[in-house]
DNA sequence: ATAAGCATTTAGAATGTTCTAAACACACAG
DNA sequence: CTGTGTGTTTAGAACATTCTAAATGCTTAT
């Protein structure tokens, strides 16, 4: 391959997934799926070791992590033995699907948070005395606070899905 | 403290702070945030090293964290030389300040990656063979897509500050 | 001046995570 | 059958992060 093109490859693999890193993604799997992004043709396993300089298991394990998103799929080719994967072309949908699902799924969590602190809280109700009391209220109140927080990542995740 | 509203506390730190570290951030930092946040009043540093289990040292650099987040203030406590602090009472404009910025400052490096990316593409352009074009067109074809991409979230990002 | 009460810094211990190389298991070819 | 080419699993090495306890340094009180 022409140099400069995998110097563009390279520092666009490298770049990507260190930006990802800050988001809490794992840093190999956005570059797996960065070069597969750019490629936009099936490589096997031992290909992609290769161009990232990484291990085969490493490889595998972490392209099925990426198949679990949707965002990569495994592909037949006549004649070989070997499993070739190929990204998800609609890197949009990918994306925006992801932040999306992660915020929905932290947000279920959030509510069952939110109900178990509740439930504590009604159940100290009875023996409180005045001071306690006062702590109670500051919680109660923090609690519809934090609700409504988010309301607002939810919605805007919902936004998201619908301009995309 | 009664026993119960302790409990309370304790589970909504531990359960948050879990949460918060699937999305990269420091699991302790929002543990510090929590507490302050729950108790609605100014704590010093020995409070919540003795109320989250944990050393002073510990509380000292991750307070400071707090406070360049604008999530926290430093208050001052007549007649104490100790350091109080207390919680940004409003967790909203906290909470989607630091989304939103954190995503304002990722598209910035996006940006700028695609540049090289887009730069280095074109000094190669000149010395390509028939193979190469190709794959130099795809990458560039990729570039534009990527940068709908960021364009997606960044709008989301705005509508999230709009709608809080 | 000296001591006491702080917050901060630091060196390194403890913990957590990611990666590799080798072992393994399976399927197919000869 | 046996060997070869695959993907997967595993044990532990390498690396990175987080935490602590002690040292430090600053400020105030006496």
């Amino acid at each position: 391959m022409n140099g400069k093109l995998a110097i563009a490859q390279d520092r666009f693999i490298e770049g990507i997934s260190r930006i990802a890193d800050t988001f809490g993604l794992n840093r190999f799997v956005i570059q797996l799926y960065a070069l597969l992004y750019l490629r936009d043709k099936p490589l096997s396993l031992d290909e992609m070791a290769g161009a990232l300089g990484v291990s085969k298991g490493n490889v595998s394990v972490n392209i099925r992590e990426l198949e679990k998103w949707g965002a990569v799929r495994n592909i037949w080719v006549k004649g070989s033995r070997k499993d070739y994967y190929q990204a998800e072309p609609d890197i949009k949908k990918v994306f925006v699907n992801k932040i999306a699902s992660a915020v929905e799924k932290r947000s279920e969590e959030i509510s069952s948070l939110l109900d178990e602190f509740g439930r504590i809280l009604n159940s100290a109700n009875g023996d409180l005395n005045g001071e306690e009391e006062k702590l109670a209220a500051t919680y109660a109140k923090k609690l519809n606070e934090i609700k409504r927080v988010r309301d607002t990542v939810v919605s805007a995740a919902g936004m998201m899905r619908k301009i995309m």
